[in-house]
DNA sequence: TAGATTGTTAATCGATTAACAATC
DNA sequence: TAGATTGTTAATCGATTAACAATC
């Protein structure tokens, strides 16, 4: 489907892309041309018909693309069409936010295991889900083979526990805990870090710089 | 200080640079070439001076640069040195973990008031403050007069909630709801944009695309 | 057919890397 | 002083924008 090594700048706008398509969708807006979704979402209409056609043409000479069309294809791309077993690591006030305020089957994944070590987490109900005991991980893994799992882990634990879980078969990480996974040791992890204060610090520097603009 | 016009490739990175050099200052690590820095975060030693002088120059020919005080010069460029009253409107699951999980203080914020339109939470204390009902808004602003305020919020009330504040003076917004502020129809108002889905989007493609790496 | 808009090639712009003189 | 490493200029690489022929 995908051509050869598309750069990471698309990529990282497809996520972009689909939400303002599911918004448009909403609205019962069937086509759109590139100059029309260029000023939607600050883009130019150029960059909009390179980025899509990295991945085949989706669009239709002298009328544009076909909204929901459109929506489909790059969830194809993104592969969220298709659900990756997720596991949740870390149920203190961070993973209780993520597993209940994302929305996990709509990105790609099906959250179907939380863990943590606290003895009062375990047991409580989380977006549908019984916390367990750290200690059931490995029985649980082997009974339900998880390839994704999402990090809400102090920094301290963060090493022992990736390491166990990939020794467990997880070979993706949604990584919110500040220890950086080192794919270099492992090859074929594939990590996602997401340095939440790293985008409150950018914040400040724009605070302290408005003027330039 | 700062230059002007520092491009936003920079900007991204100086949060990393800010992590590496606290890590090094935890390891009691006092200087540090840029070559041995960029062997360390996984960058070109060309990149990391080409970024640092852009803001000056902090190295030392034939020794490198000196660690701690390289980190309070990026600690000063990104302007977290200073604190900026910050509010957090919507005490649901991620309001509360983002309260308690970001260390505000450190990154250039300080947290004085948490609202909520749920009487249920009103009175609840998190990261030691006392959520307020939403109804309190407006004395509060205009007693403390913050700056900055943290959205967590849905999407179906983000419009008029920015709307109410930047009215009652607040400029930035770190927006983790899913509306997007349009800064255009509001000169001079500071947005940083949290898609946290996104992330999880991109990590699903990478899973979709591994055999490519 | 004529008008509109894509897909794609070429031109421009900006960011990264390499090289080296300056200097501690 | 000699060695090391920066600060900075020049070269390369990649990403964005412009232009236009292809085509619906």
């Amino acid at each position: 489907m995908a051509k050869n090594q598309v750069s990471s700048s698309v990529i990282k706008r497809l996520p972009r892309y689909y939400r303002f398509l599911e918004e448009l969708k909403n609205q019962n807006i069937t086509r759109i041309s590139s100059q029309e979704l260029a000023e939607l979402m600050g883009f130019t209409a150029s960059q909009i018909r390179q980025d899509l056609n990295c991945f085949g043409g989706f669009g239709q000479q002298g009328y544009g693309y076909n909204v929901s069309q459109l929506y489909m294809e790059i969830a194809k791309i993104l592969g969220i069409d298709k659900l990756q077993k997720t596991i949740l690591i870390g149920a203190g006030n961070l993973g209780k936010a993520v597993a209940s305020h994302i929305e996990f089957e709509k990105k790609g994944c099906q959250l179907i295991g939380i863990f943590d070590n606290n003895p009062e987490l375990c047991g409580q109900i989380i977006a549908g889900l019984n916390v367990l005991d750290i200690s059931q991980l490995e029985k649980f893994c082997h009974k339900h083979n998880p390839a994704v799992a999402v990090l809400c882990i102090p920094k301290s634990v963060g090493k022992d526990m990736s390491e166990r879980l990939i020794n467990l078969g997880i070979y993706a990480f949604w990584n919110f805990s500040h220890y950086d996974i080192k794919t270099s040791n492992h090859k074929n992890i594939i990590v996602e870090n997401v340095h939440l204060a790293d985008s409150l610090m950018i914040l400040s520097y724009k605070i302290n710089n408005k003027e330039q603009s």
